[in-house]
RNA sequence: GCGGCCAUAGCUCAGUUGGUUAGAGCACAAGAUUGUGAUUCUUGGGGUCGCGGGUUCGAAUCCCGUUGGCCGCCCCA
């Protein structure tokens, strides 16, 4: 194997590959744009400071980062958040609410790579900002579920377990715990389904071991699955805050079953995320079979802009990652096969019906349809065939016989009938085959 | 960053105790077939056996290193 190797963790997309790519690409857009959010970009090669501002020192570690030849401190966008942020930030008092915005991009990460997980990888992202209420999550987790549902994915495929930061800093309050352990208990709760009691070594490293008591209500509180046994756990320890709250995810789950898209959602309180920043509702969407990681997070970040140097604007956003998603359309036998075939292939018999043909497949051409046609003479047999193989919805035969008779056939590929048209109506009868008649 | 397994054609793999010029199927290309998508048959292109070093008369095969891949840990924005 001479030459070169792409570097480890990177991609590349011959087109087959591509095609699948933009398959999942064009669903995202298509249903960001059908739930009104606006597409941007921004670039891909940030200051370091910023995520180190957001995520700490320790950030570094993980980045694709390095000195430029100014001596600038540098990074590969390792996701989107803060960097809209910034956009949003600078503009925050001239631009129309709601903000609704997404973004399709290659994200950077210096990490081993693994299964479902890449050094470079694409993400979906939509983020609302400017709004403080549960219909921002109710707008974000519908436009999450129908990124995934495009794809012909069901309930029985893929789930969304919905948790809240809040309400368990209501929870431990109540239970007496203040806030210098709370971020240990949380950890606690983020590695609980992966390691079980063990999860809890840290706490008690730093803070003596958890009374039996507290611990047997934390990890009821983790088995909960539904909104009512919600609403009883909290019961004796109602206050202000964690009625409101009540009030709040009763909202979000109303919102969602009114869309039909209640099925989908699981309450979920295991789910705290990595990242201390999220201050409200986390949800994060995985496959129901649960091998693969997950397929899409996000949740409410509140203090993020102001902390970012900007105005105090509430945001939730999400994204979504194309190499999880891919691997699961895979399984599923979603992945399209003729996603960039050709419309028309152009059958020639030799090189005078070669020339004829010119004209016609430029037409066409030019007028939007997809036309392909053999580079060089090849025997009638091969062309079907390629025709065939390409997912060519129509042949348009040039023939020695059909040019001296003053016509073009045209032949259904997928139903295998033929039909005799005037070569100066070319142009509108394949218009009025491809538009369905 | 740490640990385990693996690496032969574009893909999936075979390759005997180390022994002549490294094979198969699929895929690709040409032909049988000078006007119709199947099947079949024939032929062809494609490999410095991941890379480097060592042992040996001789290495795809044994040893060391290295790079890459997969899996797990850390982390997962």
């Amino acid at each position: 194997m001479a030459g070169f190797q792409s570097l480890p963790g990177f991609r590349e997309f011959y087109p087959e590959d591509f095609s699948r790519r933009q398959h999942i690409f064009r669903h995202w857009r298509k249903n960001a744009s059908a739930f009104g959010f606006q597409e941007y970009d921004a670039p891909v090669l940030e200051p370091l400071e910023l995520y180190k501002a957001k995520s700490g020192d320790e950030i570094e570690g993980q980045l694709f980062n390095f000195t430029d030849k100014g001596g600038r401190d540098v990074a590969l966008r390792p996701e989107m958040t803060p960097t809209v942020c910034r956009l949003v930030g600078a503009k925050a008092g001239a631009l129309k609410r709601p903000i609704k915005w997404f973004s399709i991009g290659e994200f950077y990460r210096y990490e081993r790579a693994q299964k479902g997980r890449l050094r470079a990888f694409h993400q979906f992202n939509a983020d609302i900002f400017g709004e403080p209420g549960p219909e921002a999550e109710i707008e974000l987790i519908a436009l999450l579920i129908q990124c995934l549902a495009g794809f012909g994915l069901t309930k029985d495929d893929f789930y969304v377990r919905l948790s809240d930061r809040d309400l368990w800093f209501f929870y431990l309050a109540a239970l007496g715990f203040n806030d210098t352990q709370v971020p240990g208990i949380l950890a606690a709760i983020d590695r609980f389904e992966k390691m079980g009691d063990d999860a809890f070594k840290g706490y008690a490293e730093a803070h003596g071991v958890l009374v039996p008591e507290l611990k047997e209500k934390i990890l009821a509180f983790l088995q909960i699955k539904t909104l009512p046994e919600l609403e009883t756990a909290l019961a004796p320890c109602l206050t202000d805050k964690i009625s409101q709250r009540i009030g709040e995810w009763r909202k979000v789950i109303a919102g969602l079953s009114a869309m039909g898209l209640g099925e989908f959602i699981s309450v979920d309180l295991g789910v705290v995320r990595g990242l201390a920043y999220y201050t409200g509702f986390v949800f994060e969407a995985f496959d129901r079979k649960g091998d693969l990681r997950a397929l899409a997070g996000g949740g409410r970040y509140n203090d993020l802009i102001k902390k970012l140097g900007y105005a105090d604007l509430p945001a939730v956003g999400f994204a979504i990652g194309d190499v999880t998603t891919g691997l699961l359309l895979e399984q599923r036998g979603l992945t399209p096969t003729f996603v960039n075939a050709p419309d028309i292939y152009a059958v020639l018999g030799g090189e005078a019906e070669r020339q004829a043909a010119f004209a016609d497949i430029h037409a066409l051409r030019a007028a939007g349809w997809r036309v392909d046609y053999p580079l060089k003479d090849v025997a009638f047999g091969k062309q079907f065939k390629t025709a065939a193989e390409s997912g060519a919805k129509l042949a348009l035969i040039y023939g020695g016989d059909e040019l001296a008779k003053g016509v073009v056939k045209l032949r259904n590929m997928s139903d295998r009938t033929e039909q005799e048209i005037p070569r100066d109506q070319v142009l509108s009868v394949v218009r009025d085959f491809l538009s369905g008649r």
